[in-house]
DNA sequence: ATGAAAGCGCTAACAC
DNA sequence: GTGTTAGCGCTTTCAT
């Protein structure tokens, strides 16, 4: 089939050996074999077998990333801040989507270890540690990210959450809203974080918390549009109306504006309304929506580089933490027009 | 390290390639012996190595998906199709993007041929065959998908564009619109059929063709949303107004409308929109965009059976070709409010 | 039905 | 500097 080593070797009359090392720069070949070598594995653009490499090595030189689902865009970004951050240091990323399931996830964490990958990249689905048993058995690094799970006290990298709920928060007190709502998520570390976010805003500005303001809905049971939607609807159904609506995350604040539209009400003069994550479109929605970045491409670099600092042994060096701050987009749901 | 076959053997007092063939399910292996391999492999959860595999056999069980951008829901939408369609026959998939750089998509194509998968499958951003050299080359199947080059007579799943094109014009054509523009895309095989299919639609209605209302723009100038308002300016300097524009993708809609509005303009009022593609958020835009449906999922899937189909050496059995028929979705952007 | 031997394409350790 | 030897964990072929 394709060249191997053993050919190039026997054109050249030296042997595998010294081919191999002058494909892995190693330093105790001579110039002139290293140029001829060199010269004809540029002439047949040869590339190394890697299953053969990394069955030989130990090394794979890839990198597995496992997201919850690629067509959340805010996901997106981040294999492609991750691909960005390998391709410096040559290494690869495999990528794959777990569509939300946790099950899917185990056996995605499962196909990439039998791939021999050398680090992986997780953003969880998965609620409880045990879905992890054998990517921790495999002693291989890995990296958390955007979600985090404290019993398995990762390497993680993500957004400051708690900022992220105080900022939207505040943004909406700074515009005098005091009765504001708060739509959140399934009980994962981003939600927990951004309900913190939200009651600590409310606290440092005195407004008392109301429970009644604050909708938790499981994901599994409807899409984000839908949750913020119906969500929405509970909430109008209160004696006092909320003037505010913080929402965990966009595709949530985009359905609650939806249902604040269909109610003849006015974004965001009778009710303002904040997302988190900022979608790549929200600046192109029926409402242009404020929300809340979180840099995703940012983190991606940032989990490929720990991930390399992992490999390269430095597990000290590396930072366990990595928290990335969150930025206000303020736009006309919020604002109104300018 | 991990468990191998040797150890679980060993355990057992089998060879080691009584176990391999337990895990391949070949047939010359007692009952009772086979029964007691599964039950020590499921206790480990043991998983073979595929690195291993993968050299020893030929075959990697793995089939390599590049797309030219995950930022964009269409191509998140075909990979998720592709993973599904897979996982059904147990195989895997690796993903990967080209961030719509042919020479990126080219060592793509080589990191993964390198890693051995079985098929490749192309959404390619090339506009030769050039980049294709290696693939070839290597002999695996591979299939292209969304955009075609011709010249490479390729295995093929993608949308029949000039349909798409036509389905567009035709609807603003029922909608009372003469005046279409449109704005069109680098020189692709999706962008041309798209053409061919507003030419085909005016030329059926007897609307004669006006060089002045095509814009085609390439792509590497500006991103969608950029080109598709910058497009719509030019066409508004025009003596005589299009009544009507279809644009060759959803960006390039959001970015006419951006402009229409911005000029105190009504969508469609004054002046009608269609994208192509019917993003994911396409109905929750500032104005909901009418579009043409191209069932990316359903691509992915099609072209994952092809793939599979042609690893099974059914290459007669195969289709060479598979066009889906997109699908009209008309909102507010054409039909205004109901 | 079971297993011993050879080898996939490469790297690692050690000679020369 | 260069090459030899011995694997990496599997599959394949061919005995038994």
């Amino acid at each position: 089939m394709a060249v191997r080593m053993k050919d190039i070797a026997a054109e050249l009359g030296v042997s595998l050996v010294t081919v191999s090392k002058v494909l892995r720069n190693k330093k105790d070949v001579g110039e002139a074999t290293r140029k001829r070598v060199l010269q004809r594995v540029r002439e047949l653009n040869y590339q190394p077998n890697m299953l053969a490499r990394g069955l030989a090595s130990g090394k794979s030189y890839a990198i597995g990333l496992i997201v919850p689902d690629l067509l959340h865009t805010f996901f997106a970004e981040l294999a492609k801040g991750v691909s960005a951050g390998l391709r410096k240091e040559s290494y690869q990323l495999i990528l794959a989507s777990a569509e939300e399931e946790p099950e899917l996830e185990r056996l995605e964490i499962e196909h990439l270890l039998a791939r021999g990958v050398d680090a992986l990249l997780i953003a969880s689905c998965q609620n409880s540690a045990g879905g992890f048993a054998s990517l921790i058995k495999s002693k291989i690094p890995y990296v958390l990210l955007d979600r985090n799970l404290e019993e398995l006290n990762p390497h993680f990298v993500g957004t400051d959450d708690v900022a992220a709920g105080r900022i939207a928060t505040e943004h909406l007190i700074q515009l005098d809203r005091r009765n504001i709502a708060h739509i959140g998520g399934e009980l994962i570390s981003t939600s927990v974080g951004r309900l913190k976010g939200y009651k600590d805003a409310l606290k440092a500005n005195r407004i008392p918390f109301r429970k009644q303001l604050v909708f938790i809905r499981s994901r599994l049971e409807e899409a984000g549009v839908q949750i913020g939607n119906s969500a929405m609807s509970e909430l109008l159904k209160l004696k006092k109306r909320p003037d505010a609506v913080f929402c965990y995350n966009d595709l949530t604040a985009v359905g609650a504006i939806r249902c604040l539209l269909a109610n003849k009400l006015r974004v965001p003069e009778d009710v303002a309304v904040i997302g988190c994550g900022n979608l790549l479109l929200s600046s192109y929605l029926e409402v242009p929506l404020s929300s809340i970045d979180q840099s995703p491409q940012q983190q991606g670099e940032e989990a490929a580089s720990m991930a390399l600092s992992l490999l390269e042994g430095k597990s000290k060096a590396a930072a366990k933490y990595v928290l990335l701050k969150p930025k206000l987009i303020a736009r006309q749901s919020t604002l109104g027009r300018a």
